[in-house]
DNA sequence: CGACACGTTGAGATATATCAAACGTGGTGG
DNA sequence: CCACCACGTTTGATATATCTCAACGTGTCG
């Protein structure tokens, strides 16, 4: 399986090609594994290689004064999580593995030599942060306007768009190897709560979180509900492409 | 009085020089006045001019089923207001303006031609997205992990530090031209509380917000209540460039 | 002077947090 | 293989922050 098979895929106008992603291949210099609980980039530290993600979920965060985290963003298998840091050269925030993790190691000095020769994958790279963004505009709407069931009803359809697009959801049921305290960070709940929220979306026939798979019984209720609409992600029609069929996202603890 | 003089002013790392100031200016083809509250692009419609905020404020926001609305961002006279679109094309939001503002008209194909031959500046430009996205994860943390006054007065601290950095803030005072209500939309409460925390910010001697000016009382105290740190602003060392001396930002209701 | 938008205040309703405890369950070591 | 441990989940009771609704005040502009 090609390491960067998931880049991009499904998204509407910038779809890489065959060639591209060769050369983006052509640019890692290692392939590693990483525990779950782990950071990948701390704030602050200067970054020397982008990282994409290969297999499993990592997530953006920051920590406040008392040791509370927001989550600002959640990876999945085909993201770049650390891209803006390349123009930037070090990050306002945290990313660190929520499960065990395959990631490529893209050292700066190959991203330059390729970015210069290639203009067109520049721009493509470019939109990539420029879709990480407009996800973001989407979780300020969800944090800002919706209430406690919707802000998770959107959270979950909104991961299961993204992980449809890259091939790991059916749309009806997807893999989220992570903790209802993770759900509560990125909510701006506590997990006490998306506890409860989960079980009103079970009772309401939306959807089940059971074993680390999200069941969604309707799809549809389940987007209303969370006021969601997936333009934000600039995706390619539905019926996303074959070829790869529905997978797993790593789960079992790897070596730290 | 340069159109340009504001943009990227006292950004760490990517200021512009004179000449890239000058090239920017090439490529404007037009100074426009809109009144408060209008739109100035509109989701999903295909954009074909970039925008530079000259004076006054504008708002990025989404509008919920409801008619609710969030702010997802706000820019201040130096910002480029829809950059977003220049590579994705349409927006995923609506910008629209919060007082009478001046925007600088950047025709895309003149944009293409000045960053096709200066990919330097190219870069700079794309930075200033980066920002942008910077700016939307500590709205993130804001909304998601703080109290209602903590978030005013981050809003606030972050107001008070990007308008200093472009001279329009002196650190002790500042203008800020809106309601109480738009407020309320980028803070995600209701006008209703958002007064009550004016009250309380204001009894506690942090600052005072009135006609359309905020005074901080106690500067450190409020960036320190709303668990403000400036980093993520990427600004260069405080102390901003002398030469423009504090001003005000257009409030006087123009033609629509 | 009057209209209208914005700001202010109060009382009461409600959503979510907090605190505390019990329950499951998968992994680990004896 | 079993027992235990750690971590995550579930539930209950109570506290509290924020919203909602409603009314009244105030400044600005025509």
């Amino acid at each position: 399986m090609m390491l960067t098979e998931r880049v991009l895929r499904n998204r509407r106008g910038i779809a890489l090609t065959q060639e591209e992603r060769a050369l983006i291949e052509g640019a890692i210099s290692d392939v590693r594994t990483i525990g779950a609980r782990h950071d990948v980039v701390s704030e602050g530290v200067r970054v020397r290689h982008a990282t994409l993600l290969v297999d499993g979920m990592v997530s953006r965060y920051i920590d406040d004064r008392h040791g509370m985290r927001q989550l600002v963003g959640i990876h999945v298998p085909g993201d770049f999580v650390d891209l803006q840091a390349y123009a930037l050269r070090r990050l306002d925030h945290n990313v660190g593995t929520l499960t065990p993790v395959t990631i490529a190691i893209l050292p700066y000095p190959a991203l330059d030599r390729l970015l210069e020769a290639r203009p067109e994958l520049a721009r493509k790279l470019w939109y990539s942060t420029l879709l990480d963004g407009a996800t973001q505009r989407a979780w300020l709407f969800r944090l800002g306007r919706l209430d406690s069931v919707g802000r998770v009803a959107h959270f979950l359809s909104e991961i299961n768009a993204r992980l449809e697009a890259v091939g790991l959801s059916d749309g009806a049921r997807f893999p989220l190897p992570i903790t209802q305290s993770d759900l509560a960070e990125a909510c701006g709940l506590t997990s006490v709560h998306v506890n409860r929220v989960m079980r009103t979306l079970r009772e309401s026939g939306l959807c089940v979180f059971r074993s680390a798979t999200v069941d969604v019984a309707d799809r549809a209720g389940l987007e209303r509900r969370g006021d969601f609409s997936p333009n934000y992600l600039y995706l390619a029609r539905r019926a996303p492409t074959p070829g790869t069929s529905t997978g797993t996202i790593a789960k079992a603890r790897a070596t730290p």
